[in-house]
DNA sequence: TCATATATGTCAACATGACTGACGTAAAAT
DNA sequence: ATTTTACGTCAGTCATGTTGACATATATGA
């Protein structure tokens, strides 16, 4: 049998090798967001919660429409996540200095507190994932999938390069 | 004060590492789900029902029990959205032959054509992404993304191996 | 200055896809 | 013969998304 598949090329995107791809990416998430959820269900958060809060956590004073912007969800889902969470103290509001119609959102402490939490397993996930594969490994796998990402985000990991620049704070 | 986040402290790049990490996670979910979804919408059908079509078109024969296996949701759940798939026509549901209990599902000709239009798109995102970084980085996705599933999964993508044999699943 | 555009919030109404818990049926296993 | 398994279904709930309309404060440009 000419086995196509078992061809020395991997490069020869057969149907299989693709699908494999498509399922990485599906089992990936679904068992990054697995554990997550289980605590955020303590605090009657979901995940949608967790993605403010780490992106609020991620970019101190980012405004309301840059994080529509990446979340890519309509203003009134966001408002409903938000407003709770400015409600329970895990993020404050303040006016931006320049222009004051903007709302720029932090975390609290209690906000940093759960944001770290939150996300300690998913970067317990990551780190074990990156030692066992190994530096080489990892440079393969944020070019794959930057790959996979549209091209306006895709700007942004550009932009802070492979090891970003050491940013004092987020701007 | 000393700047933790600066330069010199090595633990900053590996946080940082970490988060990009988590970051690329979400974005090519987030991105990977987008045009499927809006294709979806037309047909009145959700991202529930694709990730069924895929699975199924995947295996061919599989059991409900396997199906939830997979997905990870309740069989209220998956119940809803494969009856309605079945109820349309783009899934077949027959007894199993030594269980007779089991409903062995696959795809009509209907369903294998949905299931081609849905995934076309994201088998093309894999494949772009794919060539753009070459042969080498893929075996580093690979092997990345492989330690964030979990034991259990990963051992499916084991067992095939990299280019694993095209055996439908009995069970 | 006046008009318009922008940033944000909010209300109402709705759909999807998760969940739990309970119950039912048919077939397999002990 | 009884129990377990595979599957379906009903009822109710919740989280998160949607659209569209409207409100307010502020910025910006003719």
């Amino acid at each position: 049998m000419t086995d196509v598949k078992s061809g020395a090329n991997p490069l020869f995107l057969r149907d299989e090798e693709l699908r494999q791809g498509m399922e990485l990416v599906f089992y990936a998430y679904r068992d990054f967001t697995a554990e997550p959820d289980a605590m955020l269900a303590e605090y009657g958060f979901g995940r949608a919660h967790h993605r403010v809060i780490y992106f609020v956590g991620r970019n101190p004073g980012i405004t309301v429409s840059d994080l529509l912007d990446i979340l890519q969800i309509t203003k009134q889902s966001l408002s409903r996540v938000l407003s709770q969470l400015v409600r329970e103290e895990f993020i404050t509001q303040r006016p931006g200095t320049h222009d004051r119609r903007q709302r720029l959102l932090e975390l609290t402490d209690k906000g940093v507190t759960l944001e770290k939490q939150l996300s300690q397993n998913q970067r317990d996930r990551i780190a074990r994932a990156y030692r066992a594969a190994g530096a080489e490994a990892v440079e393969g796998y944020r070019k794959v999938i930057l790959g996979m990402i549209n091209d306006n985000d895709r700007e942004k990991f550009r932009k802070r390069g492979n090891f970003p620049p050491p940013k004092k704070t987020g701007r």
